[in-house]
DNA sequence: ACACTATATAATGAATCAGCTATATAATAA
DNA sequence: TTATTATATAGCTGATTCATTATATAGTGT
């Protein structure tokens, strides 16, 4: 297996054809030509972006007879939206600090 | 001005200097020579992430004399975290949907 | 004006990406 | 066995990425 970098799930979301493709997946398994159909796409390209979805973490194949229908995995999304949330909050943090000068500034500056 | 695409938003956090980048500045305002110092990266190269950052909406650059003082922009991390949490809400009803289902089987099958 | 500092841009090269077509592999159906 | 279906892999191409060094641009200080 490859290593789970944030750089690899950033990378593979950075594509609006691997977004679709984990949209879709977030509402159920899917074989890879039920993915392939909405897109006027080559089948292999599709596979070529549910391996790189995969090796993100995002998705998981299962293996059923000549089909290997995909699923969406939770786990990893959430990792990420824990990064943003933390960026956030950081952000909101030292925000929240500079109001606070600054109105303590207004406070000695005015009248 | 570029267009700003969920694609060039990902694709700016798919890179762990940037994202030190972001980091950093979620805690306040910081010039180029103060956001390159901690990096062994040439400084055209930060200038460069910058660039990249602020295509994406993520960051925003003001003039100060010789400086180009960059602040983080919250609103763009926004969007991206409402996107994923939305993804992860497909999965969640669609998860207890299949939950449901497979309780009702269960109570059917059982005893 | 001159030197120095801060930053951006250009030119280059190696690596990776995203698509295609052609082909391989494996399971299913006849 | 043979054909068909489902999917993966290989090989190719053009575009994009990320770093470098060299250089341009513009403000600052003397």
């Amino acid at each position: 297996m490859q290593a789970l970098s944030l750089d690899r799930t950033f990378q593979a979301l950075a594509d609006p054809t691997r977004r679709a493709l984990l949209s879709r997946l977030a509402m159920g398994p899917a074989t890879v030509s039920e993915l392939s159909a909405p897109f006027r796409m080559s089948q292999p390209a599709i596979s070529r972006h549910l391996k790189v979805l995969e090796e993100a973490g995002l998705i998981a194949t299962r293996i059923d007879g000549s089909r290997r229908p995909r699923s969406a995995v939770p786990g990893r999304l959430r990792e990420v939206r824990d990064w943003l949330a933390e960026i956030e909050a950081t952000f909101e943090t030292n925000y929240r600090r500079l109001d606070a000068v600054l109105q303590e500034m207004e406070g000695k500056d005015d009248v």
